[in-house]
DNA sequence: TGGTAGAGGCTTTTT
DNA sequence: GCCTCTACCA
């Protein structure tokens, strides 16, 4: 057998069992990638299925195009016809090709989030005394989709409401879809949803694609959501092929409405089910499987499966306390470091983090030491305000129905369309039931002279674009909306960043480029329903010699040699909005699971005592979960992390462990450039420092007294002079300007800094 | 109509 | 600490 060479006897038997549904508990790095593959091609080459019949479902667009590339090089020309991809570009293709039965036409756009957002925001600002039911529109968006994705309706959300704020919502929710209709647009749980509606309203629709899909793979399992799980039915229900993998530890969307029950639940759901479980580890040291294991064992919810692993034992795990959160950014370069110097090149490496705003304090470091990185998420390229305008043209240009981000871009660049004569135009549609465009069209009557020029010429410039993007290819439309905007010089008249922003443009243009040069379909609406399906990790890319930073949410699914979880602080991991629900820690903890098992040979855990939290400083308290770690993994001492007063007590940087790394970041000149040599691999070197404090060291209970134009000492920085004085008692800040340059805040309380 | 300054909210995680 | 919205003035 050509596909089941190579495998364990649980691994082939996933592979060999075709027909009838089957369920694969797959632990963290127990091959499960390997198995999905192996059984398509298996599918494919040895049982002659033609790829015409298998549609696979992955997490994220990434690990699509891998399964294919895999695919592909086993059985070239396989992957043409074989469907693989996100429930949601999945749901797209068949929307575009069968969505009128569900009364979606061809041409629909795709809303984001911000989108969506902005639609809400409309709606309230039309209702005002709603607004007090919601606190904002961002609150309202998530629960209507929550509703969507747990197959509630707007007629079922009002008939369940008790309250009259229940009520009002599902009047909003109601509208909110009244609203996307017109506008000829989707949101992302629509995508899905009008997929169920399809099958449920139209018997041949459903019959014609589950007829056709012999085969049916879901990967990620534990993380499907009602409304995906709805749709999955729906494709199985005439083979009943349906082949599912996941695990019950590694749930970490419940907040999206994924639901671990579909895993508990599937055999009652598809009684002839055949269960394999898949417990052997390929990827973790034994030390790290032992800590993951150890951890994930406090959880009460879980079926429960222990992972083992006949590799090595490997290094145990080490613990770093950090005084604060630019000492962590420090203590994670020296574990970069060291691990370079023992071989392991740096896009084997990635820093987890529970939280994207984590990511600045890092960046900040990083930055200054030159150390190559590349990050994931954050701020998302397809969120920034300028790349979101120029999107917005093409939205609007695509479908002009899309009120919304017509509204967006009337007035940007400033071409004197203001708040006045929108409010006029947007009246008049409201008035005569129009669009927001054809209210435009009828609004030289109503409006001034001067208004009705103006938008007399944006509807020219408007309708120009229209013609063009109806023949022309997406960058050249891109293009053309960039040049008769004169978009750059508009940004460089209104930002002192415009360099930045005009660099992201001008990276959205280049996508365009690249956009048209592999797809079949190079229109300007094709262009944008694949950036609005795009995730941050499909842009990762593991060969650029880079660290990765990224959230443990981005990182599933991924592997590293070597991985640092940092922010191991309650409040932080576990999140402030899970403490006080053992549901929601337990989930916490299993999002813990997912970052540890990243992890291929050495894993590195860190905790600041003390961290910026909108903009206030913070006092934190090491993790719960590294006192769940089982002691026989960590490198000692570990009684500092063990130690009873740790919970509601005050933590305060424990000297004893401030040790030879605070040395090297003692001098005046902290950070010595590394260059991208200095990260090139070396001989291995011996480390003998154990659970190391991170601190600049603490000044005590110095009474602070600082007055602006005082000359003072700071003992990384050297002498300075301070500049500005804010806040009283602990939370003075002073801000320094020093004499080898630099401007600096600090808080007096804990900058190791005195008075000259 | 547009520019600016100050207030207020926000940070969980994402297709 | 940063971004967005609002109020007020030119």
């Amino acid at each position: 057998m050509p596909h089941a060479t190579n495998l364990n006897d649980r691994q082939r038997e996933a592979v060999l069992t075709t027909e009838g549904p089957v369920l694969v508990i797959a632990g963290a790095g127990s091959g499960k990638t390997r198995v999905l593959t192996e059984r398509i091609g298996h599918l494919v080459g040895d049982l002659r299925v033609s790829p015409y019949e298998i549609l696979a479902f992955t997490f994220t667009n990434k690990a699509a195009r891998e399964m294919k590339d895999r695919l592909e090089r086993a059985h070239p020309g396989s992957t043409e016809m074989l469907w693989v991809g996100t429930f949601h570009s999945t749901g797209v293709r068949i929307l575009r090709r069968h969505g009128d039965a569900a009364g979606v036409k061809r041409d629909f756009s795709i809303y984001d989030t911000d989108d969506s957002t902005g639609l809400v925001k409309a709606i309230l600002a039309r209702n005002p005394n709603d607004a007090r039911f919601v606190k904002s529109p961002r609150v309202l968006r998530d629960r209507i989709s929550r509703m969507k994705n747990d197959l509630v309706t707007p007629a079922d959300a009002a008939e369940r409401a008790i309250s009259a704020g229940e009520q009002r919502i599902a009047a909003l929710y109601a509208e909110y879809e009244r609203d996307l209709r017109k506008a000829n647009a989707l949101d992302f749980d629509d995508l899905i949803n009008k997929v169920v509606e399809l099958f449920a309203t139209d018997d041949r629709v459903r019959e014609l694609y589950a007829r056709r899909f012999r085969y049916v793979l879901v990967d990620e399992f534990q993380d499907t959501n009602p409304i995906q799980m709805a749709m999955i039915d729906g494709l199985a229900s005439v083979h009943g092929n349906l082949f599912v993998v996941g695990d019950d530890d590694q749930s970490i969307y419940s907040w999206r409405g994924a639901r671990v029950e579909h895993i508990l639940e599937f055999e009652g759901l598809y009684p002839a089910t055949k269960v394999i479980r898949l417990e052997q580890n390929y990827r973790s040291t034994k030390t790290i499987l032992d800590a993951a294991n150890g951890v994930i064992a406090h959880n009460l919810g879980r079926k429960g499966k222990t992972l083992w692993t006949d590799g090595e034992v490997g290094d145990k795990v080490r613990v770093t306390a950090a005084l604060d959160e630019e000492s962590e950014a420090l203590a994670v370069i020296d574990l970069v470091k060291r691990e370079v110097a023992a071989g392991t090149s740096l896009k084997q490496i990635a820093i987890l983090y529970r939280t994207n705003a984590q990511s600045r304090a890092l960046e900040d470091v990083f930055v200054q030491a030159s150390l190559p990185y590349q990050i994931i998420g954050s701020v998302r390229f397809y969120e920034r305000a300028e790349v979101r305008d120029v999107l917005a043209y093409c939205k609007a240009i695509v479908n002009p129905d899309d009120s919304i981000n017509l509204k967006r871009i009337l007035n940007v660049p400033r071409r004197g369309i203001g708040k006045t004569t929108i409010d006029q135009i947007e009246a008049l549609a409201a008035e005569r039931g129009t669009s927001l465009v054809d209210a435009m069209r009828a609004a030289a009557s109503t409006l001034g002279a001067a208004a009705a020029a103006r938008v007399h010429a944006f509807l020219v410039l408007f309708d120009e674009l229209r013609e063009m993007a109806a023949t022309d290819v997406a960058p050249h439309v891109v293009d053309a909306i960039l040049k008769s905007t004169e978009y750059h010089k508009h940004l460089e008249e209104n930002y002192p960043d415009a360099e930045a922003r005009i660099e992201n443009i001008d990276e959205l243009l280049s996508k365009a480029h690249g956009f048209a040069e592999g797809a079949e379909t190079k229109s300007l609406s094709a262009f944008l329903e694949e950036v609005a399906l795009v995730a941050d990790v499909d842009a990762l890319d593991l060969d650029s010699g880079q660290l990765t930073l990224m959230t443990i949410h981005n990182a599933k699914g991924l592997e590293f040699d070597a991985v640092v979880v940092t922010g191991m602080e309650e409040g932080l991991f576990p999140h402030y909005n899970s403490i006080d629900d053992p549901t929601a820690v337990e989930e916490e903890r299993r999002l813990f699971y997912v970052g540890m098992t990243r992890a291929r040979r050495r894993l590195y855990l860190t905790f600041a005592g003390m961290r910026r939290r909108m903009g206030m400083m913070e006092g934190g308290v090491p993790s719960r979960f590294l006192n769940e770690i089982p002691e026989r993994t960590l490198e000692a001492p570990v009684e500092p992390l063990v130690s009873p007063t740790i919970y509601g007590g005050a933590w305060s940087p424990r000297r004893d462990y401030a040790r030879s790394l605070r040395d090297e970041y003692a001098q005046p000149e902290p950070h010595e450039a590394y260059s991208q040599e200095a990260f090139a691999p070396q001989a291995p070197v011996v480390s003998g420092v154990h659970v190391s404090s991170h601190a600049p060291s603490s000044t005590g209970a110095v009474e602070h007294a600082y007055t602006i134009g005082m000359r003072i000492q700071h003992e990384r920085f050297g002498k300075g002079i301070v500049r500005k004085v804010e806040g009283k008692g602990e939370q003075t800040r002073v801000t320094v300007i020093f004499d080898a340059g630099g401007e600096r805040k600090f808080l007096a309380h804990y900058a190791p800094m005195r008075p000259l």
